[in-house]
DNA sequence: AATGAATGAGACTTCATTCAT
DNA sequence: AATGAATGAAGTCTCATTCAT
């Protein structure tokens, strides 16, 4: 009789509708945790829950898997970022919502920080993963544009980058304010 | 008569005394080309035309090797920001060798970038790479700070990082004059 | 016409159900021929007739391979004493056992004395293989204490382990009768 | 003009008599640490303080310094043991002498054990170390004929081989007297 | 006499992918 | 549809030994 465990025997074949799904985030993990490099169909499988022959299954090989994961981490990362803006009403909750966003990521998991980068990594080298940054480009800037003119939206982009990368990646604190300043310099200058 | 080939008959001890750094410079060019997952000793050596056996010898383990190779690319990149701005002699001076900075990278081959995105990642995750990347941070710095306040170095510091990584992972080219005016606004507030 | 040797051509996958058993058997081969010092992956692949990759599929490394090697080893030796003190039904029966054990070892083939001391080596520095000379000591005085008191039975598996070692590494005979008188000499003081 | 430093600068050639000796107590330490598996040259070098190049320049191969090393540990044990027995000079004295010795053994540190086992595992398969084990055991026999006739005195030799291992390798203390009575039960059959 | 740079062989292990079931 | 046994390639590293100095 069968078990009424929620782990299943093995060799017992389960329905499982959101597996790919499963297997996608499991594979975000692994990168964060252990990066491009040390992620395989092994450790993928193993930190997903499922088993080894369900990666070939439903990828075409590694590097698809790893694509699916950093796509879907962009939109998250976007996603976020867009949200925070549409909440702002006036030039006023734009700058704060600039800032929040600059200093979010500080206080935001190593995660974010270590994803970015292998993505960067990768679309440095290889167009499709350029694809996949050059939309979540757009996406960034586009969500700019509803409150100040083109040039402008890509200046603050570049300012939120660069702010971002090395406030993660100093090992001191960045003066108080400095943000801020920064984004009403160059809201000033559109 | 005697070959002048650069490359020496198998099995014959050869006395090299700048090998060590000829390892260093081949894997900062496996690194440029294939990434670090895809550096390994073999490549390295390949490329350095030496036997695999001298990439231990001369180095505890990979890492050993790849930290070598990425500090001396830090320091390569570095020095050429230093003498750009150390250049300068007036105000007008900085803002058009910022500029170059930025545009440059542009039209650096992509080695540049690659290896900068290598390093980002490997320092986002382990302390012995941030230690590189802070320690570059801290000579971009000084050597703006030799003509702006502090926090201003900062800003500039962070633009110039956020520009110059968009627009290597940009598809389209960015507006004529946008890095000069974004520049000039954070100078101004200073 | 397909051929009936039981080496396959190279690619072909293979049902093989046994394989597991079998690298173990090889393994014992190895160790017997060349010592846990001379025993590799590649030596015990070419010896069972798997491909290398077979034996870090079926073991986690290489010391799991030559434990379950040795502990197999330990049971056929110790099966093969507890039959032979099975088997007598008097004390003269028990006597003769002994003593043929002791002399049996002599004749035996090179191959069990190698891996008794291949093991007591392993045993001497490692609990893990403690573990197993432990069981199988108490295997052996388990089979003695059938017939005389526990006392007498840590003398006399300690005799027959004496007396086989030293009988192995002479380089002239042993006296004839000498493991005898020693046997009795000590049933006869418990 | 020389350092009076004790250790002195590298390169600089020493007037050192005794290296050859140092490198094979050196040798026997890493045997001890490490197995006849794990001592390479460069551990030797290491252990001994000598440069690798001394460890080729002194010794024809590995084989050579180990097998002086086990040399001299088979010379170390059985003097201990010749002078053991040497003070004994009545029947008692001796009893006394051989107790001492297979208890010895038990609170004696684990390199005894570990060394012996090393060599008795060489010995079983290479006829150049079975020659050491053959001198030695010839050496006990000798000391111990001084006292009871040749046939005893294999007997005893054995018995004394035997309870040494069981008990080095057992996990649990052997009955208090057993050795005694055990080579009272020998000596009487003599 | 003595050294250490240098090397090629071979050690273990991990892995993506294939394929019979 | 799904799995896991199986494999060959390639990874890093250790090492004994050689040889120019």
């Amino acid at each position: 009789m069968a078990s009424s465990s929620s782990r299943s025997a093995p060799g017992v074949r389960v329905v499982d509708p959101d597996r790919r799904d499963r297997i996608v985030d499991a594979c975000l993990d692994v990168i964060a945790e252990s990066g491009v490099a040390g992620t395989s169909a092994r450790r993928i499988a193993a930190a997903a829950g499922v088993p080894l022959g369900s990666i070939t299954y439903y990828f075409d090989g590694m590097d698809a898997i790893i694509h699916a994961a950093l796509e879907r981490f962009s939109h998250e990362v976007s996603d976020g970022f867009v949200a925070r803006l549409g909440a702002a009403d006036d030039r006023e909750g734009v700058v704060q919502a600039l800032v929040d966003t600059i200093e979010h990521q500080v206080f935001g998991s190593v995660r974010e920080l270590v994803l970015t980068h292998e993505l960067y990594t990768l679309a440095a080298r290889e167009p499709r993963y350029r694809t996949l940054t050059n939309a979540w480009m757009r996406r960034s800037r586009a969500a700019l544009a509803a409150h100040v003119d083109d040039d402008t939206a890509r200046m603050l982009d570049a300012l939120i980058e660069g702010l971002t990368i090395h406030r993660a990646l100093d090992t001191e604190p960045a003066p108080a304010g400095l943000a801020e300043r920064a984004v009403r310099a160059l809201m000033a200058a559109g």
